[in-house]
RNA sequence: CGGGGCGUAGCGCAGUCUGGUAGCGCGUCUGCCUUGGGCGCAGAAGGUCGUCGGUUCAAAUCCGGCCGCCCCGACCA
C-alpha cells in the first residue's frame, strides 16, 4: 500500500476523551473511531490488525477441530424465554422490536441458538463431539464502556460451544480449548496466563481465565513466576491425545484473579516466585455440563437407544479486545510496537526523499519486488520531511523499517531499522529483499 | 446505577464568573524555502459556540429542559 493513498488519519495530539495508552495510540495511529459510547467504526490500519487476530483465533480452532459456522447478530427473544435467560439477563441486553411488534434481541452471547442448531441436527451419540465456533459481533449494553475497544458495547468475539456425549468427553473438549487458547495467544506474542475463575451467570463448575499481563489491567491477579517463562508454540500437540498432562503443567502453578485469591497459598510460594500484578482477560472458557442443553432439550440417542442430555461447554475469545490488549503489552514512548504476527504491514518503506528520482525509483522497485514475495509492505511515498515520516511510522509501529535516503543510496546501502529494538544495519538494497518473505 | 466533570474550527484548548466584533496552538490548503527525527517564511480556508426554549435592545456568556461524551466506584468477553 502506498501511503499517499492510504486512509490513515493520524493524530499528533492525543484525544480529550482516551484515558489509557492503548485507546489514545488507537486513535492517533488511526486505527479507529468512535462513533457512539462503547461503538467504534474500524479504519483500514485497524482493521487489518483485527483480521489478522481473527486468522490466529481462527487457525488454532480449526486445528483443535473446531468447525466455523456464523450465526446471526439479530435472535428472537423467544429462544432466550426457552432457557429462562430472557428475563435473567438484565438491562445489559440490548431489546429490539421488529415492524411486526416481534421481540428481538442484539445477541450478547449465542448458548441458546447453538443449542438450537445442534438440537435440531445432531439426534446421536456417534455423532459426538462436536465443537463449532463462530466469529461474531456482540453487543452488551454496559452501563459504562471505557477503555476505548477494551471494553466496548459493541465487541468482536469468537465464541464456541463444545457437545459430549459425557463428562470425560467434556473435559477433554474444555483441554482442547485449553491448550489451543495457550496456543492462540502465544502467536501473538502475548504471555497470556490461565487463572481459575468464577463461572458467573453463565453457570457450570471448572473455568478459567486467560489474562495477559499489563499495568492498566482491570483486574489484580496473583500468580507463580513461572508461568511466564512456559513456553507451548515448542512443543507439538495432538489434540487427539489426552492433553491432561499440559493442562496440569500449567494449572499445577498458583495463579489467581483477585476475587479467587487466596493469601495463605499464595504466600507459601517463596518470595522471590510471586508475581502480584494487574492483568487484561483475554479469553475465557468454562464447562457448564446440562445448563442449557437440559432446559432446552438438546439429547441425543444413546448406544442403547435411551435419550442422553448432552454435556456443553462455552469457550471465548475477546477479537476486538485483544487489539487494544497487545498494544498495552507492546508500545513505547513513540507509539505502538506491532508482534509481526499481528502486524498489519509487516514492512515499510521509508522514502525520505520523495523528489529524488534515484531515491523514489529505489524505493518503487523495492515496493514491487516485496509485492511480488508478497510481504505486506506499506510504502511512505508522501511529500513530507524525514521526521514527521519518522514519527508517523514509529507511532503505527510497524515492525520493520526500510529507511531510504540520498546518502546511503549512492553507496547502493539502505537501512533496515527494527521498530521493537531501535537496531538499525546498513545494507546493500539488493540483498534487502531476500530478508522477507 | 451512585458520585464528579465536559460539550466553542479536524485535534488540543482559551473566552463564560462581570452579556456587546469568536480567539490561540497544532493540523489542512496555496506559494516559496528546506529535506536523516513532527523545519522556516508569507498568505488562505474552516465555527448556526451540542440542542430546544426563556430573559434581554443584545446571549458562547444569564436561567430552564433535553441530548451527547468522559472520569471514579459497583458490574462485566
Amino acid at each position: 500500500m502506498r501511503m499517499s493513498q492510504y486512509f490513515l488519519p493520524t493524530l499528533k495530539e492525543n484525544p480529550a476523551e482516551a484515558q489509557i495508552v492503548s485507546h489514545r495510540l488507537m486513535l492517533r495511529a488511526g486505527l479507529v473511531r468512535q462513533t457512539s459510547a462503547g461503538i467504534y467504526a474500524w479504519l483500514p490500519l485497524g482493521f487489518r490488525v483485527l483480521k489478522n487476530i481473527e486468522r490466529i483465533v481462527r487457525e488454532e480452532q480449526n486445528a483443535a477441530g473446531a468447525q466455523e459456522v456464523l450465526m446471526p447478530t439479530i435472535q428472537s427473544a423467544d429462544l432466550w424465554r426457552e432457557s429462562g435467560r430472557y428475563d435473567a439477563y438484565g438491562a445489559e441486553m440490548l431489546r429490539i422490536k421488529d415492524r411486526h411488534d416481534r421481540e428481538m434481541l442484539f445477541g450478547p452471547t449465542n448458548e441458546e441458538m447453538i443449542t438450537v442448531l445442534f438440537r435440531d441436527g445432531v439426534k446421536s451419540y456417534r455423532d459426538l463431539p462436536k465443537n463449532l465456533y463462530h466469529i461474531q459481533w456482540k453487543f452488551r449494553d454496559e452501563v459504562r464502556p471505557r477503555f476505548g475497544v477494551m471494553r466496548g458495547r459493541e465487541f468482536l468475539m469468537k465464541d464456541n460451544y463444545s457437545f459430549d456425549i459425557d463428562r470425560a468427553g467434556a473435559i477433554r473438549s474444555y483441554n482442547n480449548m485449553f491448550v489451543a487458547y495457550l496456543r492462540t495467544f502465544a502467536r501473538m506474542g502475548l504471555k497470556a496466563i490461565p487463572m481459575r475463575a468464577d463461572t458467573g451467570p453463565i453457570g457450570g463448575d471448572l473455568s478459567h481465565e486467560f489474562i495477559i499481563l499489563a499495568e492498566t489491567g482491570e483486574s489484580a491477579v496473583f500468580c507463580h513466576k513461572g508461568l511466564i517463562d512456559k513456553d507451548i508454540l515448542g512443543r507439538t500437540i495432538d489434540y487427539a491425545a489426552d492433553l491432561q498432562p499440559i493442562v496440569n503443567e500449567w494449572t499445577s502453578l498458583y495463579a489467581a484473579t483477585d476475587e479467587k485469591h487466596d493469601k495463605d497459598v499464595f504466600e507459601k510460594i517463596p518470595e522471590s516466585e510471586r508475581l502480584a500484578a494487574r492483568g487484561i482477560e483475554v479469553g475465557h472458557i468454562f464447562n457448564f455440563g446440562t445448563r442449557y442443553s437440559k432446559p432446552m432439550n438438546a439429547v441425543v440417542a444413546g448406544p442403547g437407544g435411551e435419550q442422553i442430555t448432552v454435556e456443553m461447554g462455552s469457550y471465548g475469545i475477546g477479537v476486538s479486545r485483544l487489539v487494544g490488549g497487545i498494544i498495552e503489552a507492546s508500545h513505547d514512548a513513540a507509539g505502538i510496537v506491532w508482534p509481526e504476527s499481528v502486524a498489519p504491514f509487516k514492512v515499510a518503506i521509508v522514502n525520505l526523499k520523495p523528489d529524488d528520482g534515484a531515491v523514489s525509483g529505489a524505493c518503487a522497485k523495492l515496493y514491487d519486488t516485496l509485492q511480488a514475495k508478497r510481504v505486506e509492505v506499506l510504502h511512505d511515498d508522501r511529500d513530507l520531511r524525514p521526521g514527521a515520516k519518522f514519527a508517523d511510522m514509529d507511532l503505527i509501529g510497524i515492525p520493520w523499517q526500510i529507511i531510504v535516503g540520498p546518502k546511503g543510496l549512492a553507496a547502493g546501502k539502505v537501512e533496515l531499522k527494527n521498530r521493537r529494538t531501535g537496531a538499525r544495519e546498513e545494507l546493500p538494497i539488493d540483498q534487502l529483499a531476500q530478508r522477507f518473505g
